[in-house]
DNA sequence: GCGTCCCCCTTGATCGTTCCAAGCACGGGC
DNA sequence: GCCCGTGCTTGGAACGATCAAGGGGGACGC
């Protein structure tokens, strides 16, 4: 019994070809074709090969829903996007998004976006989940006080996050991470073999874990040189004009040769504030940012930055989220990667 | 007959209820509940109730899969994510994705991400296409010589594109852009009612239609103006460096006394360029970029900029893209819209 | 020649939802 | 009290794939 409008020479647009109309063509069953398909192993090799004619000249391709429907998975894999921060220098996203997508096609896996409510940050997880949509997320804003990772953990649900889970009342949960204070400590002992011994720190409110993990890379690797840090630190909000502010009272005060700081978006602030005093980044005062983003190369005096490796992020989220999903017992909790220094002309 | 394993208060992820386990509850039969979900006027108003109570209770949520499945539709919407390019200020997208996938998310359908084999551009459209794994693409790169409108026209699969079809070869198919040139006459109308008459052009290479109607926008307007071109306008690449020379080359053969750009990138390298030479932007050159960037943004010496209204457009391919898939006759193949210009100090 | 085993393939059932057509209850009209 | 139409509700079938068994044929050993 074939399908009548595949017969049809019609304009409208035939229904693409089904298991069952390959297999006819084929001269076999359903059955075999999906094997042919699934685990060519179990074919006799003039049987495969006349199955993948047929599947060839057809142009058949699996359908997606029915397949979903029986194995109970959709081979997707659910990104929430958080709203566009204007103003701040973070197109770090893309570099992320683009590796995971890449990845996880190589695994057989598709990323689907989705928004939050900010209200109910929960919801749009909660949505997805129990209409069986997505195989599992990723999750990357995992900022202390989020709950998204604590909650998908107790709905045990499948998900890898993008960060640890500082918070300790947190359900254990696979993660992976880019080490923070590696980063500051890499840019630290940089400014230091330049010669340089009061290096400032220009940083986020303390009740950032993650501004604190990135600031005690700086503080300690200051303390095992034997550098001075008192009045060479400050914690301000994550934009360009609170960094050049802090550079400028920094710099009135206790006099520093270079600057650490936790983003490109404060460092950025820095060098307008250089640029004020016709002081030369890279000359008069050294300035190193976080995160490698567009700016800091794109901008004139390119700005040495810490790179963090989105792609072994994106790589180790997807292996993992592999094992997850194929039910293998995680050997570790989390992974932890270690960052680079770009080194640019400001420093 | 319900589902042992719903009964059980095992530790395990139990799978989530159905269609039936609700009708059983609420003691109706599958349709009524199916009704309640999709067409609540059917229903008596008591039943309503008791069935959407029932629901509430249960956690109930449509099994995807079964849905599409039945319904021959994914609800989703296919984006193809191009490789990023680092080293130039297009961190556009970003706003774009994000305001496509909260206004597809009102219209109830979900973003899917995939990659593109660059040497097979249509591989990645064809089998989700095939595998019925999309309702619908979105389609990004529309530049002369890209095979991927073309061929989805071709296919009858249904698409919206961000970008004109600038060739007439393609068949017709329903598209949203930005008038290029309407943004550059913006940018060259400011800069002439600001006492310029002088002003440079650095755009693409010719064989970009994009570029070609961004510089259209500004001849034109510097003829209507009575205003000289010859030896103002320069085409190079899209990078910082290429932007940074041709500014240099300008200054020195035809003394402008402002730029525009085709990209923020370009505008970079002009801004560079007057740093070297100790001008300040803005004061002694007047800079116009295209895109409002975060480079823009972010830069100490803000750069004025065209900006693209890209949350107007994802609402725009939203719209058409539900007309699409209603089956109503489209009112008109395309729609085009005016970009705003931001004025920062470059200007 | 016959039974046994194994490999390769086929058949029927199932996933959870929506479509279809028939069933039943309720109420008005006579 | 009976008939009939309207409208909510119902069981059966279908979407297209995979799972779990069942069956047929050839090779091999006795």
């Amino acid at each position: 019994m074939s399908r009548p409008e595949a017969r049809l020479g019609t304009h409208l647009p035939v229904s693409p070809p089904t298991l069952a109309d390959v297999a006819e063509r084929a001269g076999v069953s359903r059955q075999t074709v999906s094997n042919a398909v699934n685990n060519p192993d179990l074919l006799r090799p003039g049987t495969l090969e006349r199955v993948r004619e047929a599947i060839e000249e057809m142009g058949y391709s699996p359908n997606r829903a029915a397949r979903n429907l029986r194995t109970r998975t959709s081979q997707l894999i659910g990104l929430r996007v958080s709203p566009v921060q204007e103003g701040t220098a973070n197109a770090m996203m893309d570099r992320f998004v683009h590796t995971l997508v890449e990845t996880s096609a190589l695994a057989g896996h598709h990323v689907l976006l989705f928004t939050g409510d900010d209200e109910d940050p929960v919801a749009g997880y909660d949505n997805l989940l129990r209409s069986t949509a997505v195989d599992a997320f990723v999750v990357t804003d995992t900022y202390l006080g989020n709950p998204q990772a604590a909650w998908l953990a107790q709905q045990r649900a499948p998900f890898v996050a993008f960060g640890r889970p500082w918070d300790r009342a947190d359900a254990r949960h696979p993660w992976v991470d880019v080490d923070g204070a590696a980063g500051t400590r890499l840019a630290t002992e940089h400014l230091i073999a330049k010669g340089h011994t009061r290096i400032a720190w220009i940083g986020w409110r303390k009740d950032s874990p993650i501004g604190e993990d990135r600031r005690a890379g700086w503080l300690t690797t200051m303390h095992e040189h034997g550098l001075p840090t008192t009045g060479l630190a400050s914690r301000v909000e994550d934009t360009v004009q609170s960094g050049g502010e802090a550079a400028a009272v920094l710099l009135d005060e206790s006099a520093p040769t270079a600057f650490v700081c936790a983003s490109d978006t404060l460092a950025m602030g820095v060098l307008h504030t250089l640029w004020l005093r016709q002081l030369a980044p890279g000359r008069d005062i050294a300035v190193v940012g976080f995160d490698d983003s567009q700016v800091a190369q794109v901008y004139p005096v390119g700005l040495t930055s810490v790179r963090q490796p989105l792609e072994e992020v994106a790589v180790q989220i997807v292996t993992a989220l592999h094992a997850l999903l194929s039910h293998q017992p995680p050997a570790e909790d989390g992974v932890l990667l270690t960052p680079t220094l770009v080194v640019r002309q400001s420093s």
